[in-house]
DNA sequence: CTTGACTCTGTAGCCGACTACAGACTTAAG
DNA sequence: CTTAAGTCTGTAGTCGGCTACAGAGTCAAG
């Protein structure tokens, strides 16, 4: 079974003009095409651009995705794990940063009752403080 | 005392281009200029930048900093604070995601040994899992 | 006075990942 | 057969926040 461009967005949940973006990104292998110039998509691509599609959720840039890609096709499970524990270390980075941002937010909504007039609000106060 | 762009930009940890992006922006106001053309900035530029930069570190973006300075010049707490409590709340959604990342991740790299090839990678097959 | 550092304006480029056309052709349902 | 929906290519725009010029004029230290 084949599927028409739009099929395949159906059945991934991607933007037509997405797909389009992933081919010419080299993500997705060109399809062969119908004598109109149509793509007809082979069943495995829908595996494919899941694949793509899940690795995103999971915060790899497209580039990185090339890359397990590639190594899917025939590579080390090292190359893979190593690619996995950076993307790890970074989103713990900012999950480190995040936090400390909630924190400060949290405190300054707590601090602030949220009535009266923009003199000695805590919240303006704590922009202001220097250093 | 007056700043030229450069001690601002040097007072503050800036750039000197970001500055005047600020101005262009109009988070910055237009400071008075010297017979040359030059920017001369008043002391409190530099407060007013400072109160920029960290509320940018809070992850405010430009727009919403701009609201803020409107509002420190004149303006309810109530509003004030609701600026920050909805900060906080996109802080912690974004939080909620990153989390849900770090543990799929953990997951498995935990479960990959890392050694021998790409056949039976769970990093990999976790990714082909459909659905 | 010289010269190197500073500043000016205006415009364009960058990052990543799309998204949105225009204008023409093709397919599928009824 | 009709016609609405789908698809094609190629290019350009979007988002936010800068950053990088070019080419000209100005300032400050020695």
């Amino acid at each position: 079974m084949t599927y028409s461009i739009g099929q395949l967005a159906k059945a991934t949940d991607t933007g037509i003009e997405t797909i389009r973006y992933y081919e010419r990104r080299g993500l997705m292998p060109e399809p062969p095409r119908a004598a109109s110039g149509y793509r007809r998509y082979p069943g495995d691509a829908v595996q494919r651009l899941r694949f793509i599609r899940r690795s995103k959720r999971l915060g790899f840039t497209l580039d990185e995705i090339s890359a397990l890609l590639q190594l899917q096709a025939g590579g080390q499970r090292a190359d893979i794990k190593a690619i996995a524990e950076a993307k790890l270390e970074e989103i713990e980075t900012r999950l480190d940063d995040l936090q400390r941002m909630r924190a400060a937010l949290e405190d300054m909504t707590r601090r602030c009752s949220g009535h009266g007039p923009v003199e000695g609000c805590p919240i303006i106060e704590t922009l202001n403080d220097n250093e």
